[in-house]
DNA sequence: TAAAAATACTCCATAGGTATTTTAT
DNA sequence: ATAAAATACCTATGGAGTATTTTTA
């Protein structure tokens, strides 16, 4: 599983839509709808209730909704603290950035 | 970054090689030398000292290692969860399994 | 010289885009 | 009638495989 599809769950769940996300992700709504079907998929769990117009989190959402955040948020650990880390001795004595 | 790409890492760093978890992971030295130099390009960090017969961990790895671990089994704890999530009524009552 | 990593390709799966259709409001 | 999600299709990127080269222990 991709992050970046988690992170499309995310923001899908925490708007109840998909649509909306798409556009602040500067992506088109019919990938993001198709990365979180595969999701869906793969964990073989259904985790919206959708309709035309409203999308809801489905009952089997209890506790993945949560456990998503977590993994995105040690994602993003990951990612930040490699750019903190000292790259040069000069750095890693604190002396002066880059 | 796909969380499979970041267990080769992982499986890197705890063995110190590159070609012994490729075949643990049942796939070729070349893809996973190929996505842990890719991880590094994208945090802009050298996470491995390369030469022919060993690979150390870089200098730049103090605290990548654990930050990564962390995340690899937040990711783990998304698909868990996901999977003993209760489907039915009657799952979610406890009776039985489905 | 043997084993491990890098490199150079080839191929295919899939993520994303575009367009359209369906369906609640 | 409109807006949102699904669906169909196309394209291109990149992940994985294979083969080869390089290197160092």
């Amino acid at each position: 599983m991709d992050s970046r599809h988690l992170r499309y769950f995310v923001a899908a769940a925490e708007v109840l839509s998909f649509a909306k996300p798409a556009r602040d992700l500067h992506m088109n709504q019919s990938p993001l709808s198709n990365r979180i079907a595969d999701i869906e998929l793969e964990v073989d769990v259904p985790l919206f209730d959708r309709s035309s117009k409203k999308v809801a989190l489905a009952a089997a959402d209890q506790g993945f909704l949560p456990q998503a955040l977590a993994a995105v948020r040690a994602f993003d650990s990951v990612i930040r603290v490699a750019r903190t880390v000292p790259r040069s001795p000069i750095e890693r004595l604190g002396l002066h950035a880059a």
